[in-house]
DNA sequence: AGATCATGTTGACCGCGTCAACATACACGC
DNA sequence: GCGTGTATGTTGACGCGGTCAACATGATCT
C-alpha cells in the first residue's frame, strides 16, 4: 500500500473529497451525496469536509468544475484528432459532447443545473463554463473562414450549436427519449441537421 | 368571500396544494417548497398533504403534470393561430416553447429534471410528456406532406427539433447565456437554423 | 342516531447541514 | 531536539424538513 505523500492528517483530503463526491454522484445521483456519507467513505468525520469547503454547495461546485475541465479536454482532443475535413471535426465534437453527458449523467446535470448549486456567482464555475464556450467559438470562427459555415456572429452561432447538443444530451439523460430509438443514429441526425442549418443560410441577415 | 363548494374540511385541498406548490416554486424555486411551509400557507397542518399525496415527490409530480398540460395547450393554440405559411407555424411553435420555459423557469425545470422527481415511472408524467411529443410529431408529419420538411422518420426529426428548443430553453433558464445577448434574436436564430437544417437534407438516408 | 370512512392534527423520530468547542498533528523558529 | 502556533480533524448539539403513528373530527349512509 504505497502511501501517498500525506502532508497532514489525512493527506490531501480536499482532492479525495472531490473524487469521492464525484464517484458517489455517479453511483447514486447527487441526492446520495451527504456530508456524513462522504466522510464515512473516506474514514473521516462528518465535519471534516468543512475544513476544505465552506459548505456542501461549494464541494459540489468543485465536482462540477472538474467535470467542465474533463469535458473541455475531451472536446479539445476530439477536435485535434480527426484528420478529415473541418466539418467532420465539428461534427465529431458535437458527438463527443453528447457521449460525455451519457457517460457521466449525474455530473453533467450538476454542471448546468442551478438546483443543486444555488450560488451562480462562483467565479471558478463561470470560468470553466466560459472556457468551453470559447473553444466552441474558436472552432466555429475557423470554419467560417473556410466557408463551411455561414458568416455571422460566431458567438450566437455557438449558442445555437450548443443548444442542440445540450438539448439532446439533456433529453437522453433525463430519460425523455424512447429507449427503443438508436441513440447513436439520433446523435448523428442531430449533428447533421445542425450542420446543414449552419451552412445553408441564404441571405446573411435573414432574420 | 364566495366559499368554494367545500366537499370536506378544507374543500378540495388537493387542488389547492398543487396550485400553492406551483406558486411557491415560481417564487422561490423548488427548494423553497416544504411540506410545512405549504401547509402553513394554506392554513392546514404539515401532515395534511399526506392525505392527498403519498409523499412530497408525488406532489411535485402533480405540479409538473400541470405544467405539461399548460405547455401542451399553449403550443396547440400557437399552432392553430398563425395564419401564414406552414413553416411559419412550426417556427412559432418553437418560439412559444422557449418563451414558456422563460416565463416558468422553475416549473419547466421540474418538468424534465430527474433530481427532484426520482420516480420516473409516474404514468401521468409519461403520458403528459408523451402527448407533447405526439403533438410535435403530428405537426412535422403534416409539414412533411407539404414538402417543407425533408422526408424521414418524423419521430426522430421531432426529437431533433425538440432537442434544439429544449437546449436553448435550458441554457437560458440556467443562466448559461451571456445576459447581453438579445434573447429574442437568439430564439429566432435557433429556430431558423433548425428549420434550415430540417429542410436541406440532400440524400435521404445520409447517415 | 349510530357506524364508518375521509380528512385533518399533534407528537415523535430520524437524517441532514452546520456551527462551536475541543483535540491533535505538522511546521517552523530557537 | 523543543515549544508554539496554525492547519486539520472530532464530537456534541441545534434546527429544519420529511414522514409515520395515534388521535380527533367532520361528512356520509343506513
Amino acid at each position: 500500500m504505497a502511501e501517498r505523500a500525506r502532508t497532514y492528517h489525512h493527506g490531501d483530503l480536499r482532492a479525495a473529497l472531490v473524487d469521492e463526491a464525484a464517484a458517489m454522484i455517479s453511483e447514486g445521483g447527487a441526492a446520495s451525496v451527504t456530508m456524513r456519507a462522504i466522510g464515512g467513505r473516506l474514514g473521516v468525520s462528518r465535519a471534516a469536509p468543512y475544513r476544505h469547503f465552506p459548505d456542501k454547495a461549494a464541494l459540489l461546485v468543485a465536482v462540477a468544475v472538474e467535470g467542465f475541465r474533463r469535458l473541455d479536454r475531451r472536446l479539445g482532443a476530439s477536435d485535434g484528432a480527426a484528420p478529415r475535413s473541418n466539418v467532420e471535426r465539428l461534427r465529431r465534437m458535437g458527438e463527443e459532447y453528447v457521449r460525455f453527458a451519457l457517460e457521466h449523467p449525474a455530473q453533467y446535470r450538476l454542471m448546468w443545473g442551478k438546483e443543486a448549486i444555488a450560488r451562480q456567482d462562483e467565479p471558478e464555475l463561470r470560468e470553466a463554463a466560459g472556457a468551453l464556450l470559447e473553444q466552441l467559438v474558436r472552432v466555429i470562427e475557423r470554419h467560417q473562414e473556410d466557408g463551411e459555415i455561414a458568416p455571422g456572429d460566431p458567438r450566437s452561432q455557438a449558442y445555437v450549436a450548443w443548444s442542440a447538443v445540450h438539448g439532446l444530451a439533456s433529453l437522453l439523460i433525463e430519460g425523455q427519449i424512447d429507449p427503443n430509438v438508436d441513440v447513436e443514429a439520433l446523435i448523428r441526425e442531430t449533428t447533421q441537421t445542425l450542420l446543414d442549418g449552419m451552412r445553408a443560410r441564404g441571405p446573411a441577415g435573414l432574420r
